[in-house]
DNA sequence: CATGAATGAGTTTTCATTCAT
DNA sequence: GATGAATGAAAACTCATTCAT
């Protein structure tokens, strides 16, 4: 833990900082001295760590990523120990997807931003698709357990994970109480299952 | 048809100008020069007829919904004369609008766009609320001839047009021959109308 | 009253429209749209009736300068119907110029903006100066039924003026009740007669 | 004496520049780009210091009625040391006053434009109408050595500023040579010494 | 490593002026 | 004589980036 991981902790301050500021104003909006501000370090100091405003946004993201995907980690080994059988695991887990990434507002307004980021920007565009992918490919495997047709798991995959988004979009531009976000989820999910 | 159409169609070809520009570039990026070449006029007429970049945004953003509105209009007049079962109707008209409006791309790149400006700006945000009310009144109502409950109607509309959000952003994001966005949307539907 | 005098008119209404903008914003910061909007006449008729906003400007100040000398030609025609010896016209006199002249809030205005353009405006400056001129050649004159000396009535003619000039600042920078400005006035008057 | 007087000298090179501008054109006319010039430095560096134009602008008014205070102190300093009896002590100071303050064309020439801002802004009418209120009541505080009467004092003063302000325009506006203002004001001053 | 002063390119905006109708 | 659309120069301001200390 000597030089390093001082320069890495201060790396991870800034990208947090930038996370913060992403509650508030787009990433064009906000300043290098805005995240400096967030992240109580000179903003001088922002273009010794990183070379440029979009060499952080750049990797802002893989850090949002890496995130997002610890979050899904960490959800996946929770069912372990719950005894479940296959219905009921699926069920558990899009539940779980739903409530915990999807409805997390934090989380989807910053999403809302990456997607436009990468709408326009090749680099970062590469990288969400990754991370689409690996995420589809998750959810494909689980549902496999009840359709065996790889390509039509594939496809309800790809159907599930654009409803999420869909809903994560909702859940920060309408009025989630109104649209009772919470239980067209529920709702949406159980059918899904009924189907399968 | 003699001052006010020149002003309107002046207005409108800056509308458009900048409808073309965010094919390439956020609104942020897009500077009003841009637009203004985009549109083939003098920069400084861009103030002449709008007030600030700010109201072009507030206009574009109405200019855009009701684009999106008359092109659902056109496709609910189509279905008259088709001689349609109800459920024939639905199917028709959820296919219709996934295929023209969901998968549209240049529509789809404008309306990721818009809901990163919509989640931080109030203004926009109150229209494209209004604007995803509407829309889903008009699913829901459409619906309600297979589900006769009300608020499930209500549930259901509010999960299908999330997911079409949802493709319509994949459209943009990642890649559609990959993720056969098409059979994906066809299959989906046919599985909710079975349900139904 | 053919053309001449409509043009007339309308020269004289965008005067006044000057003036009355003058009464809220300095020249600089009165847009050509603004005085356009006061005169109620088309902005670019402006420029069919003076060449320029500096030209609008010139013709401003001959407009200014006729108006005063007016109020004080109405002010002279006054006394002479009033059988008052030298020292009771000499005290009327400057009361009235005092109280009509210097103390008028729109004129002092106006005066304060022509002050400062004239400081950098050698063509205002010119006609500022021929007025001034005037001016005080009419007080020395006065002023010389009780100074034979007429070096020393343009002297004290000149104090007097000063000190005019610096009360109607006051008028408009100070507060006038607190400065009891009006009682200054007919003091300082006062106590000049009593010295001559 | 470390960084705070290298921000402070920059500042004050910053009103100096402008200070000099002020010579030769009006506040709203010297862009910031000329103040730039002036003091040699950056442009951008003046948004650096300073938040705005306005800014500048309310900064610069305090400098000068700093330095125009500091000037009387100068001038009130001096006295001390001459055994003057009362009114003789009178005398020097507003001649003085008069030959230092009021007759100092750069001086003025900033007066006028300060008086003319003052008139449309607010802010700086206030600063204005604070320095007048303090230099009155010193001269009160002169003149009641030899008028006991408080409010009589406080007019008179009130009438000498008017006065010196008068000439202080003049000496920018008309021809200082031709209209002997020094003459009138060592004469205007006699006079009103002989009648206290 | 850290600081914050300095730079300069680029952006929005204003506005006098022109000119076709 | 009007009108108002169009032009383009110039302004204030922002900000990523650099760099001396």
């Amino acid at each position: 833990m000597g030089r390093k991981s001082v320069q890495e902790e201060k790396r991870v301050r800034i990208m947090e900082a930038l996370n913060q500021c992403l509650q508030e104003k787009s990433f064009d909006q906000t300043s290098i001295k805005d995240i400096a501000r967030a992240a109580q370090v000179n903003h001088g100091l922002l273009h010794y760590y990183f070379k440029s405003k979009e060499d952080i946004l750049i990797n802002y993201i893989d850090f949002v990523i890496d995130h997002y995907k610890s979050m899904f980690a960490v959800l996946l080994a929770e069912k372990e120990n719950k005894g479940l059988d296959e219905k009921q695991l699926l069920e558990w887990f899009f539940q779980a997807m739903g409530e915990r990434i999807t409805l997390n507002r934090r989380l989807s307004k910053v999403f809302i931003e990456i997607w436009e980021i990468a709408a326009y920007n090749p680099v970062v565009r590469e990288k969400v698709r990754r991370a689409y992918r690996e995420w589809m490919a998750t959810v494909a495997g689980y549902l496999q357990r009840v359709v065996p047709d790889p390509a039509a798991a594939r496809r309800i995959g790809t159907a599930v994970v654009a409803f999420l988004e869909g809903m994560s979009l909702f859940s920060i531009l309408l009025d989630a109480q109104e649209l009772e976000l919470s239980e067209v989820l529920t709702g949406f999910q159980r059918r899904i299952l009924q189907m399968l």
